[in-house]
RNA sequence: GCCCCGGUAGCUCAGCUGGAUAGAGCAACUGACUUCUAAUCAGUAGGUCGCAGGUUCGAAUCCUGCUCGGGGUACCA
């Protein structure tokens, strides 16, 4: 249930006329603007809610804020909703609600099971609690994960997969109608090189035995040759670049002299901005090559690398015409692809089930090949193609470097595909929104992309870039492995369940009455524990910005941390046990959610916000705010759980059945909000 | 050069469509296990919200300038 809106809906009339009195309409911006104002209290000593308009509506309508509150406070229609209204400070308004509507509401949802299948197949279902349905079902796409599927996973593919994922969740469970689809690299460069690869670097008896593995070792053997040759044929431009940089620093340091005994500071700061400049950009070449001498160094010593990087110096343009031999439709090369590709599906496909997550489609780049060159015929009839250097380009206002959809050499790129992508998505399904769910480094690309939509006609549908930050090391930097390897996501998974593992285990064994748990059953609340951590701690995080991967706090299991919330629901679930009852068994009409304390009070006022927070969430595709609504329930959870005034067993029977219901409520709570996080619980820890 | 994003407690970060005394977690310190599982709870301490102006009744939040850091910037994705 929507509580805030409910509030704001009193709010109207109010409003209303309080503009006629003064002789005002007031417009639809103006009443929105205002009912904005009325949200949950910052602070608890403030009640529940609080209404902040009287301050900002002082102007407008010339009175003072303090009238304004009065008078909203003596008319306000509240009855059934709020137990108290009250002013504070200049014009603040203060809200309590009533606790026969507090309970009522917890009732609500306590009682309603029906269940909200949270993707297509339905193979994740949760509870309704009373979510109701939204004002209007809008279609939805959700375009995520997209890992190129020649490569294995690494970590870059967490927060697009993660967050997609649960972002097409809550789309669902609030009742729009989602489709998910990851739209896999599986028709570019990377096929180019492992068809190449294949044919000049395979084992074939390796192929035949493990096919993935061999596939894999062949693509990390073309990219390193490839790495090195671009090594090779640069180092001398980078040397030509150190020395120009070092001559540029003499100059500066020979300016600077001349401005020190000038004296001015303006000038002063420049040329020491300049030096230091120049500094930089000399430390960072010396970097790259010293780096890149290293790894040469290193090649030279191993006879076959270095006999390769010879007999195939001209690996770059040959991995190209591989692809576009393929592109073409060389029979030999998309023979070679429709049978590496199925192997290449299955490695992803592990790691998506490890990770429990599904999608509708996986339509890859490859599915809209056959579209390119139309579609190209028709942005040229459409007009919006400019010829330049060769290449058919979109020329765009504000941006300098127009969309080339067509290179010169006639072969079409990622913007020829993703627009392709939106011709299709939009023919196929029309949806009225499509969630791209991409890094920040691609949103210049977003930009192009969405504005040539706008003048191909796509001007109904809400395209969104919904964009997040890198995933940094401990070092700040992105996160590599110590040799400057991309992390592995698979090994990632496997570090986080090890580490769980060892928690369980360690937790197991002080339990007072001995170890409750298997050997088999630890590895399975770890998988859980485990993944969950994983999860959350991306999740957890604003999306926009970059966040440092802390493996050690991440699976802490303490502090703001999927294991707490999941041991919450291990708690609320084990009362159960202690009080000889089952969860069934108090989910009868009969059942009532009675209030008697303030910690009562507070569990459910948190309780009752979940519809506002999931709707929160999708105004700026945020997830971590559930997060944090599912931290605070889980602390009010346990303040609730610790107090000795809030026994549950050994109550008296219908306080005993009211209590009871609390846990109930609060243990499907967690377990749908972490559902909608991709996150699973077990029920004991 | 131009464009985009960021700088908040010792550390990692919330808070940013303006609201009351700026919050968590970790780390530190104090207290609560014959207890509905202590993976918990109660409490203490910790801040010129990068700097300087401006708008406003009110600014971490909006605007301008500066500074530091990251990213992007014509045929890779």
């Amino acid at each position: 249930m929507q509580i805030l809106s409910q509030i704001r809906l009193r709010f109207v009339p109010v409003l209303e006329s309080l503009f006629t009195s003064k002789g005002l309409a007031a417009t639809k911006e103006q009443i929105d603007a205002a009912l904005a104002m009325i949200r949950p209290a910052q602070n608890p000593q403030f009640g529940d809610y609080q209404a902040n308009f009287a301050m900002p509506l002082a102007k407008p309508l010339g009175l003072k804020p303090i009238e304004i509150a009065q008078r909203v406070v003596a008319e306000v229609e509240l009855s059934g909703l709020c137990s108290d209204i009250s002013i504070a400070g200049p014009g603040f308004i203060n809200l309590k609600l009533a606790d026969e509507f507090l309970c009522q509401q917890a009732n609500q949802a306590f009682h309603d099971s029906i269940p909200i299948a949270l993707d297509r197949a339905g193979e994740v279902q949760v509870d309704r609690l009373g979510i109701s349905a939204p004002a209007s079902i809008e279609n939805v796409v959700v375009d995520f994960s997209s890992p190129n599927v020649a490569k294995p996973m690494h970590v870059g593919h967490i927060r697009s997969t993660v967050i997609g994922d649960s972002l097409a969740k809550v789309c669902r469970y609030l009742g729009h109608q989602v489709t998910t689809d990851n739209h896999l690299g599986d028709w570019g460069t990377q096929f180019g090189m492992i068809i190449y690869g294949f044919r000049h670097f395979g084992d074939p008896s390796a192929y035949q035995k493990t096919p993935v593995p061999e596939l894999s070792r062949i693509y990390r053997y073309v990219r390193r040759l490839m790495d090195l040759l671009e090594k090779l044929r640069d180092s001398p431009k980078w040397e030509q670049a150190l020395s120009t940089a070092k001559q540029r620093l003499d100059t500066c340091q020979a300016e600077l002299d001349s401005v020190e005994t000038a004296g001015d500071k303006a000038e002063l700061k420049v040329a020491r901005k300049n030096i230091a400049d120049a500094q930089q950009q000399i430390k960072e070449l010396e970097e790259m090559l010293s780096k890149a001498q290293l790894q040469l160094r290193l090649a030279a010593q191993d006879e076959t690398l270095s006999r390769d990087l010879v007999q195939h110096a001209d690996l770059h343009e040959a991995v190209l015409a591989e692809t576009s031999k393929l592109h073409a439709g060389d029979p030999e090369n998309v023979t070679l692809w429709k049978e590496i590709l199925p192997h290449c599906h299955d490695e992803i496909d592990r790691v998506y089930r490890r990770l429990h997550v599904s999608f509708d489609h996986c339509f890859g780049e490859s599915h809209y090949h056959d579209r390119l060159a139309p579609l190209v015929s028709l942005l040229q009839k459409q007009g919006l193609i400019t010829v330049s250097d060769g290449a058919r380009c979109i020329f765009l206002e504000n941006f300098d470097a127009p969309m080339i959809v067509q290179k010169r050499d006639g072969a079409f790129l990622y913007a020829t595909t993703d627009l392709a992508t939106i011709q299709y998505r939009m023919e196929h399904w029309q949806p009225n929104r499509v969630l791209y769910v991409v890094d920040h480094r691609q949103s210049e690309h977003f930009q192009k992309l969405f504005a040539v939509a706008q003048r191909m006609g796509y001007q109904d549908v809400h395209l969104v870039h919904v964009s997040f930050g890198t995933v940094m090391g401990n070092d700040g930097k992105p996160f590599k492995t110590r040799e400057g390897d991309t992390v592995g996501l698979e090994g990632l998974i496997d570090d986080a369940v090890t580490k769980a593992l060892e928690v369980v285990a360690k937790l197991d064994d002080a339990k007072v009455g001995g170890p409750e748990f298997s050997a088999e059953q630890r590895r399975e609340i770890a998988e859980v524990v485990g993944v969950g951590a994983l999860k959350y701690g991306d999740l957890s995080q604003n999306r926009t910005s970059d966040y440092r991967f802390d493996f050690d706090q991440m699976v802490a299991l303490d502090g703001n941390t999927a294991t707490y919330l999941q041991y919450s629901f291990a708690r609320a679930n084990g009362i159960f046990a202690r009080a000889e009852r089952t969860p069934d068994s108090i989910r009868t009409a009969d059942t009532s959610i009675q209030l008697t304390n303030e910690a009562e009070r507070t569990l459910l006022l948190t309780l009752i916000r979940f519809q506002d927070t999931l709707e929160e969430v999708l105004v700026d595709y945020r997830p971590n705010l559930l997060c944090n609504y599912l931290f605070e329930l889980t602390q009010e959870f346990f303040r609730f759980y610790n107090r000795p005034d809030c026994r549950v067993v050994g109550a008296e029977p219908a306080l005993l059945a009211s209590r009871l219901a609390i846990c109930d409520l609060m243990a499907r709570t967690i377990k749908t909000g972490l559902a909608l996080l991709g996150i699973q619980v077990v029920a004991k820890m």
